[in-house]
This record gives structure tokens, C-alpha cells and sequence, in this order.
DNA sequence: TTCTCCATGTAAGTAGTTACATGATTGG
DNA sequence: CCAATCATGTAACTACTTACATGGAGAA
């Protein structure tokens, strides 16, 4: 995705590198369970992915650099002949996650959806080939729902047992996908009739 | 944002450079009648910087590759003394731009907002001081709305001449908000009453 | 035995960013 | 005359990606 600035390079200078996005999606990771890099992997995928994704290259050296500054405690522990190293989240690491979560520096709103570019070009297109990408990015959206709606009972238990935020953030994608279907399905009409 | 994967290297090697997302937008905003670099970047502002950004760095380069392969043609209008270069697209470039549009391959979704990812974590933090997240994010996409309203009459006048894209494209914005709004709002009572 | 999953890590490359440099023109 | 806007371009950098290499463990 797109370059997050992280803080001036001036204030990382005097003090301490600052951590990005990425190194803060892991922290909390570790800070909810995920114990190697493998499994931070799989619970991104199955949590978060639908608004953040994180690569694999990007997981291991992340989780050096937050056990370089103590945020994250690690230790070997192989399995079988495999090195393999586990982690947990330390004092510091859970002051520096919530002083992170709770600063309050403006949040910029981020999409980069390459579907809406073409549908803002579509004028370009004719009639018949313009409808069928209405249909395509409505369809995408169903899909999304479709999918969404498989992890919705596991983030229902969580909820019920005191943590609403998985089940607020899948709510969110269901909405959204929701809002650009009922878009699309009121644009249809406008795209039939057309040169 | 995010990586998007251009075609495979080896047909890269084997036909000729492939065009990213970003050529095509500038290819887009040619054919929609931007004429400088300078142009392309303000009509982007105006437009579709709700879902896609792109930056003076990487117009020009974009502008050169795409004259090179002859998808636009340009000529020296200078302004004064400071040389000045204005674009019109080509007839190769109105058939390629129109094969990316209605081009059939799977238009991934993708969604990258750290504030999402807070809300996740949310747990880690104190009640008031999710509530306090919950309650910014609410507001950001508030503020979306106002600035997507602002618009709104110019997309309007474009719709009754008869291109709806602009609109359609402004609607989506303004559902995608209100639909985060709708689910703050309805999370928010939950979040109230936390330990 | 061979397939899939668990698991870690690196190399090479692409995409995108900010920050800077430069200077003309227009409006107050 | 000064600030804002028009206008183009480059350098240095950060972030992130894909592809590859490696190999153990368990199941079919």
C-alpha cells in the first residue's frame, strides 16, 4: 500500500527510530496471543486482513527490531531440528502498544481502489462493456460479504465474551461492501441508458 | 498503498513494458482533457482522491513512458520563459486506455486504514480511551462527507450532461462513510459499558 | 512416497514517498 | 514588492512485494 510517513526524520534522529504500521500490527499480534511469526501470519489473514495485509518478509524483520528496543521477549524453542523462536509481549511492549492506540494524531483516511478509477473513467468505455464493470465491482462486493460473513460467528463468541472489536471491525466491511452494492445496483438503471 | 502486481516479468521481457495503475490514471485524466502534468495533478485532486492518490514524482516520468510508447502525444507551450510541455491522447492511446478499462481479469480489493487496525486493538486500551477512538474515527468520516458534499454540485452538473461516473464515484464515497458512521454509532453503547 | 502444513529467512526488485531546486506569472 | 499559484523536474529514501531456498513433521 501507500507510504505511511512515519515521524519526522529529525525527532528519529535525536531519540529513537520510530516504529511503523507494520511493526505496530505485530506488536499487537503478540500482544493478543500470536506467539512465532508463522502465527501472526494466519491470524492477520483470518482478522485484519480485510483492511490491513502484511507480508511475511515483513513479519520477521519486524519482530527483530521490537525485541532490539524490548517491546517483545523472545526465546528459542525449536521444533524437532527446526529453529524455530516464540515471543511475548513485555511491560514496555504493552505501554508503548497503548500509548500508541491512544495518541491522538489526526488518523488520515486511506483507499486505493483501482475499481473505482475505472469506473470514474468509464465514460471512455461503451455502453454494454461500462454496465458490465457496474456488475463486476458489485459482484466483487458480494463476494467480500460472502466471505465476511464466514468469520462472523467466531467474532459473535468474541464478542459475547466482552471484546465487541473484532465484530465492530466486520461489521464495518460488511457495511461497506453493503453501501458500494446499493451504489452500483442505483447507478444500473443510469448505465442501461446511455449513448 | 499498495503493491499491485504488474504482469508477469517474462511477458514484460518478451512484448514490451507493461503499464502500472498510476500511467493509466494519467492516461485516464489526458483523455479527459488535463493537458500539463501541473493539470493532471489537480484534476486528481478534484476527483478521485477519494480512492486513489498520486504524486508530481510520478506524473512526469509517466507522462514520458507514455509518450514514448505513443498513448499520448506532446508538444512545447511554453509559458514565458519556463518550458512547459501540454499532452493529447492518441488514437492508440483512446483503444488502450478503453482495453484496461474493460479488460476481464479480477479487480482485487484492497483497503489498508490503520485506524481500522487500532479499533481492532482496541481492547488493549482503557474504555474511555477506545471510546475516544471510536468517537475520532466517527468524526473523520464525517468530515469525508462535508468534503465529498463540496463536490457534489460540480458531479451533478456533469451527471445531467450525461456522464453519471463522477457521481456514481461521489455517491460510493458517501455511502462508504455514513456506512462507518452507522456501525460506530451502533458500537458505540458497547463501548460505553467495558471494564 | 509424496503431499500439505508448519516455519524461517533472504534477495532482488517495484512502487511510492518527501524534500528540495528552480523560476515565471498574476493579483493584492 | 511580496505572496500565492503555475509548472517541471530530481535525489534520496522507505515500504512493500514476489520469488526463492530450506527443511521438519504428520498424514494419506
Amino acid at each position: 500500500m501507500r507510504y505511511m510517513p512515519r515521524a519526522s526524520a529529525i525527532r528519529e534522529v535525536a531519540t529513537k527510530p520510530t516504529l511503523g504500521p507494520p511493526a505496530y500490527v505485530v506488536l499487537g499480534m503478540i500482544g493478543l496471543g500470536a506467539r512465532s511469526g508463522y502465527e501472526i501470519k494466519q491470524m492477520v489473514e483470518l482478522s485484519i486482513r480485510f483492511f490491513w495485509t502484511i507480508s511475511q518478509a515483513q513479519i520477521y524483520p519486524s519482530l527483530e527490531t521490537l525485541e532490539r528496543v524490548g517491546l517483545i521477549s523472545g526465546r528459542a524453542e525449536p521444533r524437532g531440528k527446526r529453529p524455530r523462536r516464540v515471543y511475548d509481549i513485555t511491560e514496555q511492549g504493552n505501554a508503548e502498544l497503548e500509548r500508541w492506540l491512544s495518541d491522538d494524531e489526526p488518523i488520515p483516511f486511506e483507499l486505493r481502489d483501482i475499481a473505482l478509477v475505472k469506473l470514474f473513467f468509464a465514460e471512455a468505455m461503451d455502453r454494454e462493456q461500462a454496465l458490465a464493470l457496474l456488475v463486476r465491482v458489485k459482484e466483487r462486493s458480494e463476494q467480500q460479504i460472502v466471505t465476511l460473513r464466514h468469520i462472523e460467528p467466531a467474532a459473535e463468541l468474541v464478542d459475547q465474551q466482552g471484546n465487541p472489536s473484532p465484530l465492530l471491525t466486520l461489521r464495518m466491511g460488511v457495511a461497506f461492501h453493503q453501501a458500494m452494492i446499493d451504489v452500483c445496483a442505483e447507478f444500473e438503471p443510469k448505465f442501461h441508458a446511455r449513448p
